[in-house]
Formats: structure tokens, C-alpha cells, sequence
DNA sequence: GGAGTTGTTCCGCC
DNA sequence: AGGCGGAACAACTC
């Protein structure tokens, strides 16, 4: 669920709330979301540090305290909010008075799957929200952040500098999988999930099977070109809500209505008006039209 | 009841 | 050795 775009408007929205604050303890009720630490260590570390910043390197939030960091990966269905519980009624606000963006029925009340609260000094919290599990947190030292497998193994985020073409393309030319399955490797070039990798491909006009190590300079030109302004113009969306992705306010996203193909497979081709076609690569769902990609 | 779902990892095969 | 495909993870919806 959560790609790249939606992963930075989470951010964002922490970013308003988050930095200075302070931690003032951690319930876990689902340990085997923490990947290298116990529930413990997870406490002790935290507890009465202050969030410093917050990052973000492909799909994996980076939640910067100011001895240790986070990295969470929100899997399929993962959300992070948060919450003020001095806010008068808070589940049926309509305004934020911070954002000024419209609240979302109930995705605060912590419930069944709600995961993991981090409790802060002043009464508000985070909450992690995950109703199938997949999510991953690790908890580093801030001084080991760079040194994380996590990390260390994505390719070029999309909006980092190390993103470019010729980095690309050696990439793709590297892997004989169809380039959506390339596509869809973090390390290759993170951020991109199952609805993006589509969008790319359709405004590429690349057919998502082609063989990555096939493609022409002037093919992987194409698709690189068309990352970032898909990518961008679904944060600038605020992210694509299909069913569970929700903001640092437990608001939808907004970007479901600006996807060509993801979601579309059987109608019509919004360029020539051709069906969709819908197929499994990889594993994943595909939709592309056959006659405009190639 | 079966199939499908926006992500990642692990295992076995080639 | 290392690339690759498929199963597994989990919970819900259609």
C-alpha cells in the first residue's frame, strides 16, 4: 500500500507534530513487528528522548530521535497517526485545526490492530496501525543509522541525488526479469510499489513483461523521465488511498482519481481507448494497454 | 468457501 | 555463486 508518495505525506504530516517532542514510553502489543530489538530494548532506548527529524529513503520512514532512530516499513497496510486526545472529541473533528484538512471517521481510536503506541510527555501519542502485520520496525543507533541493511541496500530514491539515468539504466540492463519485476526492486531504485511501477510503465509506454536487460536507451530513458513527476504528483495528491492508507491525520489520499492504469484493468485505455489488459507478473497484479505500450 | 490484496523475505531450483 | 520464481507471512473483503 504505502509507496513512496504516500510514505512522504506521512512524513510531512509528522513533521508538523512530532520534532521536540518527548518520549515518555512505548506499548507493544505485536513484538514480532520489531525486527532487531525486543520490546524492551525498544522502551529503554526511547524513553525520554525527543524526536529530532524525520527522513524518508525510498518506502522506509526514518524517525530520528536524538540517540537513536527508527526505521519503519509500513508493509502492506501499516499507518502511523497522531494523536491528541486534548483535542475536544477527537473522532469527530471535521477541520484540523493544524492542517486545516479534513479528519477521517475513526482511524485514531486505538483498536485490535492497533500495534504499537508511543506515548509522549504532553498526553499525545503515535500510534501504529497495521491490520495485516507486515510492517517492520529497527531501532539504531543514530551513529549506526547509514550502516543499516535496511538502507544500504536500496538503490536510488527518486528525489536523491544518486538517482539518475546512467545509474538506471546499468541497473536494468543488469537483470533479464521483466521490467516491472525490476521495477518493483528496492534495490534497483526504491520507492516504487505495484500501483507506481504501472503509471510508469503506461506514461513510458513500455509493456510491463519486456525483458529489463531488451530495453533501448531511448525506452529507458522514457521510464526514467516519468518517475518523478508520477511520483510528485501523487504527493502532491497526497497519496493514493485504495482502501487502508491513511495520513499522519488519518485522512485519505487523494490520488486514486489521477492513476491511468492501477485499479483499471477491463476499461478503457484513457489515451486510445483500448481495454485494459490485466495480468500477473511476477507475482503482482499488471495492468497496461496493449496497444499503446510496447 | 475461494480468490485476491498497495510489500518484503526466504527457500529451493537452476 | 548468484539470479530468479514462487511460497509465506496475516487479515480482511468481495
Amino acid at each position: 500500500m504505502p509507496e513512496l508518495p504516500e510514505v512522504e505525506t506521512i512524513r510531512r504530516g509528522l513533521l508538523k507534530y512530532l520534532p521536540g517532542r518527548k518520549i515518555a514510553g512505548i506499548e507493544i502489543k505485536c513484538p514480532k513487528l520489531l525486527i532487531n530489538c525486543s520490546a524492551a530494548d525498544l522502551e529503554r532506548s526511547l524513553s525520554g528522548q525527543s524526536y529530532a527529524d524525520l527522513d524518508r529513503l525510498g518506502k522506509i520512514l526514518i524517525i530520528k530521535c536524538e540517540r537513536h532512530s527508527l526505521l519503519v516499513r509500513l508493509g502492506m497496510t501499516g499507518q502511523l497517526t497522531f494523536r491528541d486526545p486534548e483535542l475536544p472529541d477527537h473522532n469527530e473533528f471535521k477541520i484540523h485545526p493544524v492542517t486545516g484538512l479534513q479528519r477521517n471517521e475513526s482511524q485514531y481510536s486505538p483498536d485490535k490492530h492497533t500495534h504499537i503506541i508511543i506515548a509522549h510527555e504532553d498526553g499525545t501519542s503515535l500510534c501504529y496501525r497495521d491490520i495485516r502485520k507486515f510492517g517492520r520496525w529497527y531501532l539504531y543507533a543514530n551513529g549506526d543509522l547509514d550502516a543499516s541493511p535496511e538502507l544500504k541496500s536500496l538503490g536510488p530514491d527518486p528525489f536523491r541525488c544518486d538517482y539518475t539515468l546512467e545509474n538506471l539504466r546499468e541497473a536494468l540492463r543488469r537483470t533479464s526479469r521483466a521490467v516491472k519485476t525490476a521495477l518493483l526492486d528496492q534495490s534497483i531504485i526504491c520507492g516504487l510499489g505495484n500501483i507506481y511501477a504501472d503509471e510508469v510503465l503506461f506514461a513510458a509506454k513500455i509493456q510491463p513483461l519486456r525483458p529489463a536487460d531488451s530495453l533501448s536507451d531511448e525506452e529507458l530513458e522514457r521510464i526514467y523521465s516519468a518517475v518523478k513527476p508520477i511520483l510528485q504528483s501523487s504527493i502532491d495528491n497526497r497519496g493514493t488511498t485504495f482502501s487502508d492508507y491513511r495520513d499522519a491525520d488519518g485522512n485519505k489520499g487523494e490520488n486514486v482519481s489521477s492513476l491511468k492504469v492501477y485499479g483499471r484493468g477491463g476499461k478503457n485505455c484513457l489515451h486510445c481507448g483500448e481495454t485494459l489488459n490485466k495480468a500477473s507478473v511476477g507475482g503482482r497484479t499488471s495492468t497496461w494497454c496493449p496497444k499503446c505500450q510496447h
